[in-house]
DNA sequence: GCTTCAACTCAGGTCCATCTCAGCATGGAT
DNA sequence: ATCCATGCTGAGATGGACCTGAGTTGAAGC
């Protein structure tokens, strides 16, 4: 699953230069422009990290940081400041910020420390998921269906994670395509349905119930 | 295998300049800015060496030097303080740490005792892994299959050692090159995929089934 | 200076994950 | 029940990822 970016910022030339980089890069970008902004989408969509601007109108940088902290969320946040006071640093790091970059920046700069934040949480990151009789192992990227075991190829694998991570909610066929695919396909294309068809077929070659289920007019489900 | 160090210290003017310096000689750094922070990253990866602050809020690094001894573990302690109080180097040395430095210090300093702690551990440190029927003794840096012996020069060995650490998991590129050829591996090599297929080589010369596996689009897993 | 060996580059070839397409199935509205 | 839009899936094309043999470079030892 291509990495999911909330940039945090009320400056839109700051949100779009941030914004084009990453995007550029193939990460999934969505925009808030106030500490409240983005709490909210944070609980709507969960991303693979933040890149927090400290001066917000309203809740700003910290205080958003230390929300997101104080209700469990491990999130690794990447604290923007045009100040490079040091009582900042100290006070973002405590807060709970990962790691710090001082505007102005040099985009191989920002790209350096997002890859290095997301690699380092993949890295630690060797969950197991379960949903039903469905596990996904992050680490060894292999699936089981009870005891069967599944290989997946690395887009059947994304796709797979997507909806592990959300089950029971209802996923748009544009999240679907933004969060694995990563660009914004225009025209038509039927790659989604080819790759649905690829996981139902793995996941049910033993016989058992399906577990994705389409919303007609909507995107997908993955649940009993 | 470049080393993996964890830097602990509470002041990030302290813990960007110690990474620079680490991370431009090619080791792979992570940060910790408080006690609890380095327990908890010591247990989920386990580092080579540990440079840690004495003074820290909350869990001092004297606790933490102390808390990791009693847990059993043996990785190298570099204490930094920035008093050079006698009583401290004392005490800080009882409690497990290895060598000390004081703040401020010049890099070569800090270099040149990061390297002898790491050579020492080193050279001390003679464990033979083992997974199937492969045998890495890090003493003799030669590797077995069965009974058939294979040498392996300083690059297989640091790769065959990384496999050999994390069996069955799948170690994306992006991974491998940064702990086996350091940092910032930019553009466009095949050096990867050179290095498995000699490691492959020389693993297989006497029939054996494979145990490197490619796993396309992301990286290698080593596995039966 | 010559040899040796590790590290890396390059190029040609193979293979398979991904995607397109087309025909068919299904669901929902009327 | 009929019809149309939407979704499903088998078959096949394709491009890029990967493999590997051969060659170059550079450092160390003789």
């Amino acid at each position: 699953m291509k990495a999911h970016i909330l940039v945090v910022d009320d400056d839109p030339r700051i949100t779009d230069l941030v914004r084009r980089i990453l995007a550029y890069e193939g990460y999934s970008v969505a925009i808030a422009s106030s500490g409240n902004d983005a709490l909210t989408r944070t609980l709507e969509h969960p991303p693979d990290l933040i890149v927090l601007d400290i001066m917000l109108p309203g809740l700003d940088g910290l205080e958003v940081a230390r929300r997101l902290r104080a209700a469990g969320d491990n999130v690794p946040i990447l604290m923007l400041t045009a100040r490079d006071a040091v009582t900042d640093r100290v006070e973002g790091l405590e807060t709970g910020a990962d790691d710090y970059l001082v505007k102005p920046f040099a985009p191989e700069e920002l790209l350096a420390r997002v890859k290095a934040l997301l690699r380092r949480n993949q890295e630690e990151r060797h969950e197991v998921l379960r949903y039903v009789d469905v596990e996904l192992d992050t680490g060894t990227r292999i699936a089981h269906r009870g005891a069967r075991e599944i290989e997946l190829s690395p887009t059947e694998y994304e796709l797979l994670l997507l909806f592990m991570k959300r089950p029971r909610q209802v996923l748009t066929r544009d999240i679907i395509l933004d969060r694995v695919w990563g660009i914004d396909f225009e025209g038509s294309s039927n790659v989604l349905e080819v790759y649905v068809s690829y996981l139902r077929t793995k996941l049910e070659a033993g016989g058992e119930p399906r577990l994705i289920h389409t919303v007609r007019g909507v995107g997908y489900v993955f649940k009993e």
